[in-house]
DNA sequence: TGTACATCAGTGAACGCGCGTTCACTGATGTAC
DNA sequence: TGTACATCAGTGAACGCGCGTTCACTGATGTAC
């Protein structure tokens, strides 16, 4: 199939989209460069055309599912103009995005792989604090205070979905979806009307409760 | 050493012990059948006279490490009467949890390798049941909701302690963990301050902002 | 436009290594007399 | 209490397999004339 730099360039982006799946999927360690190569169409000795190691595939893998994620994210907030919490948490939590990790958010699905793995670490910060910055323009309330708030809503999100994937389809539990996405939307509704009923006595205690700075 | 009873049971619970550690740490992928036996005093051979495949050592440690963190809830728990989920989210959100996964909570550790490990996925919801009743004792309000909020709490803190690690200590983002006790602490309180509120205007309104049965 | 050559993406066999697992063996302990 | 035997936890060499990685090779494509 030649050398040509367009060729090329399709291939390494199949590698890439297989790997940014099957990675969420199965986590790390639980892909071969061999199923990746042949899932894309491709024999397992030309990996190293395109990566000089399975390490440094990880990193871009999982800056492409970071990327994926990004749009997604940008994509559910132009279509929800206005009421863009409740629409995120309505898709995020949902068992369509419990069900297909592969497509789904990295952080939910990837956290604890990207903590085990130095070449991952060091990329997690920066677009981790994206994420933070557009759910934080969703929030109302003290403008200090919405990266630290976004931040925790982030961190329930995530783990809802890490944890529902856990339980499978169990009865034996409350359903941590539906559990998560109420809590925080009441959260964010409660501090509203907290903050309603606080400037209606014009009191000034509002933001107690919270003891440390959050930034 | 023979094969007194009384010492095989030791080293069967050496071995558990070093595993439920290292699993926590690494992963399940990322930990051998002959270093953990390394570390527990042992030769790799005897690993067989213990567990009849890794398969098995995954369930049984998952199962200690589900064990111990519910000795040490039950510890916290007593140390802590009255303000039970203050002293709890102070410790369980704390740095010294987030820097020692090896003796920490095993679903932020655990939950997504459980939930790629179809061994281990059978086990999870019932214990998991068992955290959830824990926290719902702490909180007030509603009853019926209390089951909800503590399994949308739990998917908090365990979110937060593995974005936390795959963070590190980079100064890009808000402090995640103080975020989140501040989060959830507010969110307990706001809703308890806000039925104060609702019972002296007489209104029946509470619970609005909840749309999904979360049992 | 056509021809000769260089490039290099992709192939598939091969290598070495670490892992889970097996196995023949050892020797301390428990049991029977 | 002392002796003979059976048991079996623990040992360490060995096995087979899958994996990441390397390498000599191929043949389609791009380039130079």
């Amino acid at each position: 199939m030649g050398h040509s730099k367009r060729a090329k360039d399709a291939s390494h982006d199949r590698i890439l989209s297989v790997a940014a799946r099957r990675f969420r999927e199965r986590g790390f360690d639980g892909v071969s460069i061999a199923d990746l190569m042949t899932e894309a169409g491709l024999t397992h000795g030309g990996f190293y055309k395109h990566f000089p190691s399975r390490d440094a595939l990880l990193v871009e893998a999982t800056a492409r599912c970071f990327r994926d994620a990004r749009l997604g994210l940008t994509r559910s907030m132009e279509k929800a103009r206005g009421r863009g919490l409740e629409a995120l948490l309505e898709s995020y939590l949902s068992s369509e995005h419990e069900k297909d990790p592969g497509s789904g958010c990295p952080v939910a699905a990837l956290a604890v792989d990207i903590s085990r793995t130095a070449a991952t670490r060091q990329t997690f910060a920066p677009v981790f604090a994206v994420y933070v910055d557009r759910v934080a323009s969703m929030l109302d309330g003290p403008e200090e205070t919405r990266p630290g708030r976004a931040a925790a809503i982030i961190c329930a999100m995530a783990g809802a979905i890490a944890i529902a994937r856990a339980l499978g389809d169990s009865r034996v539990v409350p359903n941590v979806l539906a559990a998560t996405h109420d809590f925080i939307l009441s959260a964010a509704t409660a501090d509203r009307k907290l903050r309603m009923h606080d400037r209606h006595k014009g009191s000034r205690r509002g933001g107690s409760g919270r003891r440390r700075a959050s930034a």
